[in-house]
DNA sequence: TTGTACGCGTTATCAT
DNA sequence: ATGATAACGCGTACAA
């Protein structure tokens, strides 16, 4: 494919890019008006064959596509859709990621991306920076109030992960996560465990009614439940709180961690400390990353529907930029089911 | 040539919103001109203290911010770049993301994300969608050869990640495979393994490289390399062909993969199947992603810098877009490193 | 130092 | 069925 050079460019010395044909140029090329080109291609007004064959022709040798921003100024619309993740690097968030993008995709919507990276990017100037350039965003509900309040006074349409933020009126996408921690308790409860030690995450709104669901399955019985909160939700976290949290005097015969990524943490220290999981102490955590099948034992887990989770937000943030009904305001529930491993077996009744 | 799927079209009646202030608005409450106000925000030139004062005050008043999409149109420049990973669900290309994600917002520009999901996404498509809409793209070596000469052809600034692509001039980041395979393959020479087995991806034109590297590396001694090429560079395809590779008549007594998911499934399955790592065999990879830290034994790889890759790739294309000197064209190498845990060690002479 | 006026590529409106 | 033209919001020559 040599393109001749250009008569008029001259000893051009600048790599300037060669700029793309208009769609001037093709009504011209065409023998008709901008207004023809612009109705024909996405307009999907029909004409008379032989002027659609001609700008089809002229369309395909000029290798025309219209310019987003162009478009964009008289649409009001960019044509893209963000998202914005707490920390790529968390399988979690690539699996939402993943979700989401096939229905933008679809919709023939660009993904604009933001990591946040757990409070090292600045979330206000992140999201202020988005915003103008997309026509809604995915979010997590765990932004801070700051950056939550600003979103809502934007008026940008916005989904909401995780869970609903404290915000009145919006979409948002989870699990019932006390509903799904008091599956996870009701597993332990039956497999005999009675000091149980949940390591929360301080950061996360519903660490709470994760907590709050361990403590309702094993209402009625005689078990202990301890609470323990980091400040990180990672796994280097949790290998920095394992000894503390494992071998202390009433040593827990079960640890629920708020994410994988602790729980990972915490098995693998656990094992380093000379405990034998899960002879010694059963460890579970939330999320289900396709980590927890790799290790030895493998982790107990409860999947919360990581991809379906962005699938969904993305549904309802394109009915919602699109202005269609289905976009109400309401939180919709994705299902949550646990994952027994290795990680979690039967206590011994014996004293060991 | 109606598109189904076009979000432009159809009949939204999207709830509208706000709109924003625009720089006449500006203009008029400062009681300057647009120029001014345009000059005084990004030309960096200066005015009567005065002047400026009210200037600044009516941004305020108004939360003014220029229109990307209308600045675009006369910069010639949409703000935006583009990431292209072959699978976000890899950590190596998370780590990429992140590492690319920082400068990006440094240099105040957005990350345009596209997810080629290992072909299931089409990617011709998919980088023209996202050509128009960015300054410049990050996008792997390994795209489809129409593809990269769809990339070369529209001229815009690139640069690939993994190793240089087919075509001539352009820039590009990523480790010597040779090299670093070389370096494992040396550690598992000295660690007397003699009949090595290497797991190529068919995918990747570096997987020869890397298989020329082992076989480097095992020179004049009486080793016997053999190699399996797979289609898909996964932790599923890595338990898949775990029986077949690991159980065959001549069994290997060490397996190099392509990547560490294919190790993490050979891993797993290996021990599914009975045997001990490393003392059946030993197993290695490439990238040096996290979860390879937290397996039973922990996996050896090869450090090939996913983050660094990124920073760098992101910096040079940053140069390119803004036509700085030094985005000359050229291959950028990545230092890479063995990593050794657990799943490789010394072959015991006597036989078992 | 400041303002006027034009053009960027597109779509929408109105006229033919 | 097709065309002419006015916006859209901004940057920047050029004029004052």
């Amino acid at each position: 494919m040599s393109i001749p050079s250009d008569p008029h460019s001259g000893p051009s010395s600048a790599p300037a890019r060669r700029k793309a044909a208009t769609i001037r140029d093709v009504a011209q090329a065409a023998g008709v008006s901008t207004a023809t080109v612009s109705k024909f291609i996405n307009g999907g007004q029909r004409f008379t064959r032989e002027v659609e064959e001609r700008v089809a022709q002229a369309v395909r040798d000029l290798g025309y596509s219209s310019n987003p921003m162009a478009r964009g100024m008289i649409t009001g619309r960019t044509g893209n859709v963000g998202i914005v993740v707490l920390d790529v690097r968390n399988p979690h968030f690539t699996s939402l990621i993943r979700g989401a993008s096939r229905p933008a995709a679809e919709a023939g919507l660009n993904l604009l991306f933001a990591d946040i990276a757990e409070g090292l990017a600045p979330e206000l100037p992140t999201l202020q920076a988005l915003s103008r350039r997309v026509d809604g965003l995915i979010v997590s509900a765990r932004l801070s109030d700051e950056a939550l309040a600003w979103l809502v006074a934007s008026e940008l349409p916005v989904v909401y992960y995780g869970g609903p933020p404290s915000a009145a009126a919006c979409c948002s996408v989870g699990i019932d996560n006390r509903g799904a921690a008091a599956m996870l308790g009701r597993h332990l409860r039956d497999l005999g465990h009675r000091r149980v030690r949940y390591v929360g995450f301080a950061g996360a709104r519903w660490s709470d009614d994760r907590w709050q669901g361990l403590c309702e399955a094993f209402e009625g019985s005689a078990a202990c439940l301890a609470r323990h909160d980091v400040r990180a939700a990672t796994a280097d976290e949790g290998e920095r709180i394992a000894s503390e949290v494992l071998l202390r005097e009433a040593a827990p015969d079960a640890v629920v961690a708020y994410n994988d990524l602790l729980a990972l943490g915490l098995l693998t220290q656990a094992q380093a400390l000379g405990l034998s999981v899960p002879r010694d102490v059963s460890i579970a955590g939330f999320d289900n990353i396709v980590y927890g099948s790799y290790t030895r034992p493998g982790l107990t887990t409860v999947d919360t529907g990581s991809e379906t989770t962005g699938e969904v937000a993305m549904r309802q943030l394109i009915a919602q930029v699109r202005g269609e009904r289905a976009a109400a305001p309401g939180h919709e529930v994705i299902a949550a089911r646990v994952v027994v491993r290795g990680s979690t077996a039967a206590r011994d009744v014996v004293v060991r």
